[in-house]
DNA sequence: CGGAACCTTCATAAGAAGGTTCCGGTGCCTTATT
């Protein structure tokens, strides 16, 4: 941001009217550079990518806009239980009313207060949205603008587990576009693309805060036997003070160390997607209240969690991505006082991950769809294709979505499914899905690759993990990671002369096609794909695979 | 992909060795039954 603009905005007539809002109908006295820039470009019609930490006031970019734009501002939110906290925050400002669309009340009622103007803020699931009803309905209503809350599920999630996000890019559409905002707090580069392509935001705003978390402090510890550490990570555990978090691999190992942490004397809970939500919400709440000593969960928990003073993540096993460990690990220490991420590793664990990547598209169940649409004139109902194939809707979801890529289908306003290219043959729109499909689960795969990169890198662990999010990080030692501490981390690279690869610089490989250099060692790069995501090159060939541009 | 659990094989026998099979995460939603 210029001197000018800096200016503009914080003395501006936009910027005046965004603070009082701010304070008289939340009562929040100042608001922060990144939270007030954002609110602006909203108020001019901009759209905004905003990738800012829990806890930096994300929320409150979209809440206090909403209040001055005209119609009630739609948020998607991915889990009910982030919905309920919402509302009920908002309900005690003075901000409008606000509900929550989803199943456990009924969705007439919540639409009813939306179209009478008694919410100012509606908050659904992408699945809600998922019903040509319901958009309908919040269409005439006439939004202000339109929220997707942990904006990085559109990446992670829509691909298999919740189809339905890849479609809020057409939701969006037929919602007439207002102002969109997308939130997260974690988002690597191609992430963030994926996420302004998925929702056709156009020309968005970048607004990039606080990716450094300079007080917590960064540990890897190699194992070659399982035991070995399991045993070393419920001794850390146990003789640690304050708050942490424990993530596992499995539901199973959430009850083995917490039996384990309890019997060291420890207040140590369980968590996982499978429990009861009586469960789920007691230990939830037994957190917020400080009440526990150790949550162990799978990836279940976390969204949602506002404990600023959680002093230590461990991970008995990796992640799938950087991306899902820095999210997890981000849950400690937000404030500010020191905390520790420690990942007990083995290189076996990441086997684990590689089979949950590893699904692939049925191909036989894409040429049927395909075929079976194409064949049939006109359109075709999703729900009776569903029932036709006998396959769940949201498998079917993930294949329409794939055929929908490749150029073979159109799905109508109404949810209907429509052959769109009448010169593609069903095997040819099949294999493109499918090809489609397998590049996906390459840049999976190479995510993966990057946290095994991130565990077994002899550097600085911040460097690395900075570098994955794109974000260059200065200093020549952190001091608060394991390399940098003991010494042995190598000496950062110096910038490339003319002629080489320097990092951001836009590539191509001679059979990967382009790229971007994300990261230099002292004898390598690592450099971004399109086609095959993360690959690490020893500089010795980069000069007769790679070229500028 | 890797680990746990179960099964077979060998043939003094019991138990070790080797083989097979199965399992593993994240949450909306709906609808029928208590």
């Amino acid at each position: 941001m210029g001197l000018w603009t800096g200016l503009r905005g914080r003395f501006g007539r936009r910027g005046r009217r965004l603070r009082a809002t701010a304070r008289q109908r939340f009562g929040w006295q100042s608001l922060r550079p990144g939270q007030q820039e954002a609110m602006e470009h909203l108020l001019r019609g901009r759209d905004v990518l905003l990738v800012m930490p829990t806890g930096g006031g994300k929320s409150a970019v979209y809440q206090v806009p909403a209040l001055l734009l005209d119609g009630p501002a739609i948020v998607v939110s991915p889990l009910i239980a982030l919905q309920r906290d919402q509302v009920t925050s908002l309900l005690k400002a003075d901000a409008g009313g606000a509900v929550a669309v989803n199943s456990t009340s009924s969705v007439e009622a919540g639409l009813e207060k939306v179209t009478a103007g008694h919410a100012a803020f509606v908050f659904l699931s992408p699945e809600q949205l998922a019903k040509p009803d319901v958009v309908e309905r919040l269409a005439q209503a006439r939004p202000s603008l339109i929220a997707i809350d942990e904006a990085h599920c559109v990446s992670s999630w829509g691909h298999d587990f919740r189809p339905d996000y890849l479609r809020l890019g057409k939701v969006i559409e037929r919602l007439g576009h207002p102002p969109v905002v997308a939130l997260t707090a974690t988002a690597a580069p191609n992430v963030r693309e994926e996420i302004v392509r998925s929702l056709g935001l156009n020309r968005p705003v970048e607004i990039v805060r606080g990716f450094d978390r300079p007080n917590l402090s960064l540990e890897v510890r190699r194992f070659a036997r399982a035991e070995d550490k399991s045993q070393a990570l419920v001794e850390h555990a146990a003789t640690r003070d304050g708050l942490g978090l424990v993530y596992v691999a499995t539901r199973k190992e959430t009850e083995e160390y917490a039996a384990a942490l309890a019997g060291r004397g420890r207040r140590a809970e369980p968590y996982h997607g499978g429990m009861r939500a009586a469960e789920r919400t007691r230990v939830h709440e037994l957190f917020t209240a400080g009440e526990v000593d150790t949550v162990v969960a799978t990836s279940a928990f976390g969204m949602g969690i506002d404990r600023p003073d959680v002093r230590y993540v461990l991970h008995a096993a990796p992640p799938e991505s950087p991306d899902a460990y820095y999210q997890e690990i981000g849950r400690a220490g937000r404030d500010g006082e020191p905390a520790s991420a420690v990942l007990f590793y083995r290189q076996e664990d990441l086997g684990l991950r590689r089979f949950f990547t590893g699904g692939r598209a049925d191909g036989e169940a894409l040429l049927r769809v395909a075929t079976l649409v194409r064949e049939h004139a006109g359109t075709v109902p999703a729900g009776e294709l569903a029932a036709l194939l006998k396959i769940k809707p949201s498998h079917l979801a993930r294949l329409v979505n794939l055929l929908e890529q490749a150029g073979a289908l159109a799905v109508t306003d109404a949810g209907d499914l429509r052959y769109a290219d009448a010169g593609l043959t069903a095997e040819r729109a099949a294999a493109r899905a499918a090809e489609l499909d397998e590049t996906r689960r390459r840049v999976d795969d190479s995510r993966i690759d990057m946290m095994r990169g991130y565990a077994e890198t002899s550097g600085c662990r911040r460097r690395f993990l900075l570098a994955y999010f794109g974000e260059p990080y200065a200093p020549a030692t952190c001091g608060a990671c394991d390399a940098c501490e003991s010494g042995r981390a190598p000496e950062p690279v110096p910038e490339p002369g003319r002629g080489e690869f320097p990092v951001r610089a836009k590539v191509t490989h001679k059979l990967w096609g382009p790229g971007t250099v994300m990261s230099r060692e002292h004898d390598r790069i690592t450099v971004l794909f399109d086609s095959v995501g993360y690959k690490t090159l020893s500089l010795a060939v980069v000069e007769d695979v790679l070229r500028h541009g």
